[in-house]
DNA sequence: TTTTTTTTTTCAAACGTTTGCGGAACGCTT
DNA sequence: AAGCGTTCCGCAAACGTTTGAAAAAAAAAA
């Protein structure tokens, strides 16, 4: 079966697309009694417009696209969640594409975007992603892009982050508070931006007043083998930078049988759901998802509002106590 | 700056804007040269197509749309990281909705779908849903739709699950043979079909050959302080029913100070994250948001591709051994 | 009744594509 | 010279809307 289209409600009606057109959007022009006629009709007929159509005509596309190197991870999950909500609210769709961290995927993403004419983009990119042409294309059509999370370094963008530093800083300050003297500190892959500021932000703040045992795990499973590793040398407290080293940790910490926060203690920087699986639940700093896709969209519609400054925005951290520290 | 059309490249090629377009897409009708023209300022111009008018004149939108209660949650994240990567690499794209399990948005949504003129849809119904019209309707339209996980119960549309009373059955049957004694089984809200079918199942299967404590928890907190409050019943095995439910009794668990598998045995079904975070991992039933993305997908091409016939598929379940009983 | 004003409706172009069909231009056969 | 087959390209309609402007109809004023 077909879709109604305002062409078919007119013949039915004998009167003009254009009279159906204005009828629907109530328009001052159109007479109570046609509006009413034509109201009823396309219910009965159960018009829905042809989204398509519109857009073509004119020209606007409520559309934003969102690469994301995985949907399914629990920064970005949230992350999506808040954009997606933001969006519908605003009368927005959105085109989530995955880029499964590779660069060439991504830019094919960029590519499906730009022909489906989106009204802006929210980037998060590869950890590979060095040529940034296809996002400039992106800006010389006036499209704006907010990066998130991982960001070019590059600072004639629009970036949204969590406070990387600062979240470090927190974590290491309440460290040296609680009067620990040896830190095991699990980085990311050191490559990353985000590595790279948190670590050196940690280790300023700790500015080697405590001894510190500083490590890089890829994933899970090799923060796992170096806590258990690192374990040896007899650290009174943990850091995770991420919630995937968490796990690790946490993983290795269980298997020595150590107990928390007695027998070791633990911290982490997280988007809030994992260290709350845990008994005593972990200290963290949050660095939440939710709050950065709200931020995200808030700066997209500033620069659609007509903005057209360009800075890092960041989502402040808070120390949220568990008891493992 | 405006977008690249046929329009312009035909302008200033002094082609038509039908030569420009069949030689982009490499027509026989064209000669090499003008191919090669064409393409050169085509590419010099960064030419992308308009997918809405594409989309408009071929009356084929290859866009597929998915609702689900939320986005940030281990199930369905992985469900929609399948469909996403699947549609993807079939040239589809994806139109994502929250439906925050609540009915009047679904249908919003859905209206939204049909304006967008979707090939198909994915949805997961919210717990409210209790007039399944606005589905109907799609049907109406020739566009397919896939129920995944909560699915109505009416067997005239097609449907993609877990295979709930299976799961069930092999988590029941793995702690019969076990030999335990006393199980504290902890099912979810129980008007959810999802939980009747587990339930039964477990029940079933169980047939009071030992003694089981029956809970029900409409989320990780209740799971928690029901699993605390059942312990002094001293059951010798949990069983889950879920990863949000494994959560609130591990939880309770870990407080407790017993030991798995020592002091009390637990086994849950299980999206299959959760479960490897703690040590020892707990053993469960998997059922993969994952491989049920794919199955749906592969569903939804059975039925573009002309099968009307309709059926509930559900994935196999495999026990996935951890150290937890 | 005629003219003017107001209300209501229609016309037609445009958005950017695709595609059936028709038509030059050219070289080959007879 | 006439006919024919190729090769290459353009015309124009269509997809479903929106919208400025013009036209028609109705109402009000003269």
């Amino acid at each position: 079966m077909n879709n109604t289209t305002l062409k078919k409600i007119s013949e039915m009606l004998g009167l003009s697309i254009s009279t159906i057109s204005r009828a629907l959007k109530n328009h001052p022009d159109i007479s109570e009694k046609t509006k009413q006629r034509v109201n009823e009709l396309a219910n009965a007929l159960d018009y829905e417009p042809n989204a398509n159509a519109i857009h073509l005509r004119t020209s606007k596309n409520n559309l934003f696209g969102l690469i994301v190197p995985s949907i399914s991870n629990f920064f970005y999950d949230s992350f999506i969640a808040a954009v997606e909500e933001e969006s519908r609210k605003n009368n927005y769709s959105l085109l989530i594409l995955q880029s499964g961290d590779d660069a060439a995927v991504e830019v094919e993403n960029i590519k499906l975007c730009r022909q489906n004419r989106i009204s802006g983009l929210f980037a998060c990119i590869t950890s590979q992603t060095v040529n940034l042409d296809p996002f400039l294309k992106l800006k010389g059509l006036d499209i704006p892009v907010i990066f998130f999370d991982k960001v070019p370094d590059d600072n004639t963008y629009n970036k949204v982050c969590v406070a990387d530093a600062l979240s470090a800083n927190i974590a290491a300050t309440t460290i040296l508070e609680s009067k620990k003297k040896k830190v095991l500190a699990i980085f990311g892959n050191e490559n990353l931006s985000i590595t790279k500021k948190r670590l050196s932000a940690f280790n300023k703040t700790i500015n080697k007043k405590i001894k510190t045992i500083t490590v890089h795990a890829n994933n899970s499973v090799e923060a796992e083998q170096l806590t258990i590793r690192s374990l040896k040398e007899k650290p009174d407290t943990v850091f995770c930078m991420s919630d995937e080293i968490l796990t690790g940790a946490m993983k290795a910490i269980q298997k020595s049988g150590l107990k928390i926060p007695g027998d070791i203690a633990v911290i982490s920087i997280s988007n809030g759901f994992i260290p709350t699986l845990y008994f005593p639940e972990i200290t963290y700093v949050e660095t939440s998802g939710y709050k950065l896709g709200k931020l995200a969209f808030s700066s997209m519609m500033a620069c659609l509002g007509g903005s057209t400054f360009m800075q890092e925005l960041t989502i402040e951290s808070l120390l949220v106590e568990g008891g493992s520290i």
